[in-house]
DNA sequence: GCTATTGTGAACCTTTCGGTCCAGAATGCA
DNA sequence: TGCATTCTGGACCGAAAGGTTCACAATAGC
């Protein structure tokens, strides 16, 4: 053997993503990526073929992490708590500044559709997951299947939109009520 | 004087803005946009500066329509009404294919947030413009002005889903459902 | 019909993009 | 220690981006 790889690969992948979350597809470069990354230009082209391949390797990462976010969230608490907590975190955002950045699959559908347009439809796809799991939350909180899979696609439009509304820099107070608006009128449709 | 402008400004103005709001502000080149609207690179810039400017402009045209097609409905028919068509036209798309291109604006914020934030909020302010429309519709319709910023806040974010969904290219049921839903709510929670 | 004026097309320029290549450095093994 | 292996930095590349320049052509006024 030799020379085993240099750089931590999850981290690398890690701060490209950010990137890629933050600026979208088309106006983040190779420089900036591996600049941000810590790597050489050889590394990159070694370690993960083209932009456009990695790029999708850190598009399905987002997705399984934010699945996987939602799916815990739904063994710890009520399910419709678990659901209105994942819509308020988008805004509130972990740590800071990534409030603004929305959902990057969201993003990705976009900017996207109409230029590449099997990125759009992975991004989509992943999107269609997400409702899967909206779905079985409602129908954990008593839902009859059809009003469960009609306010699954539902609260997927309303996901949309606040992923929008997040990138758009408002006040937060503007951004919160509605949630809370449209959660009240859905416990209610529930019950 | 000499020769006069020899094309057709209007027209051209139509098609790119066509191909912007298809394709976004990056993805459309000046060569694509210089073969649509069929003048020579010079032309273009002695008529319109540069692309971003251009952009602009075309932005700012799609929202003034846009505002006004709202604003036209709200008065040819019951305000609730009004709104519903205008979230429906979204999807059905006078001509075909623009139903898929969603709302200029959201994909204009989604794109350049944290790229180009003037674009972006240049378009965010448009959309702002939108949902005073709402409101206005809503106090119409007999909500009280409370009532009537709330759910105004609501619709646009709904808005913004649907321009979203809309670039998602689903079968047309999933949809349309999720609007009846929501203006069923949203009816019921004027009355 | 001549001339001053001004819009136009095409060639050109600079920059930057994503991607390739290669010499050399750092390792594991004999 | 020396050799084979393989990862890395940086120079390099062609293509394509947005933007500029300029000679020419077409008009209006005289």
């Amino acid at each position: 053997m030799a020379r085993p790889i240099e750089f931590d690969r999850p981290q690398a992948v890690n701060r490209a993503l950010s990137l890629f979350w933050r600026q979208g597809y088309q106006a983040t470069t190779l420089a900036e990526l591996l600049q941000t990354m810590g790597i050489g230009r050889s590394s990159f082209y070694a370690a993960f073929t083209d932009k456009r391949t990695f790029f999708i390797e850190c598009l399905d990462l987002w997705a399984a992490r934010t699945l996987d976010l939602l799916q815990r969230a739904r063994t710890e608490r009520p399910p419709m708590d678990a659901l209105q907590d994942f819509f308020e975190r988008s805004f509130v955002g972990a740590r800071g500044a990534k409030a603004h950045w929305g959902c990057m699959l969201v993003n990705t559908v976009l900017e996207m559709a109409g230029v590449d347009d099997e990125l759009a439809a992975r991004a989509s796809h992943h999107m269609g997951e997400m409702q899967r799991v909206f779905q079985a939350c409602l129908l954990d909180a008593g839902a009859t299947p059809a009003r469960a899979e009609e306010l699954a696609a539902m609260l997927m439009l309303f996901n949309e939109g606040i992923r929008v509304s997040s990138r758009r820099r408002l006040p937060e107070a503007q951004h919160l009520q509605p949630i809370a608006t449209t959660f009240r009128l859905v416990r209610r449709a529930i019950a």
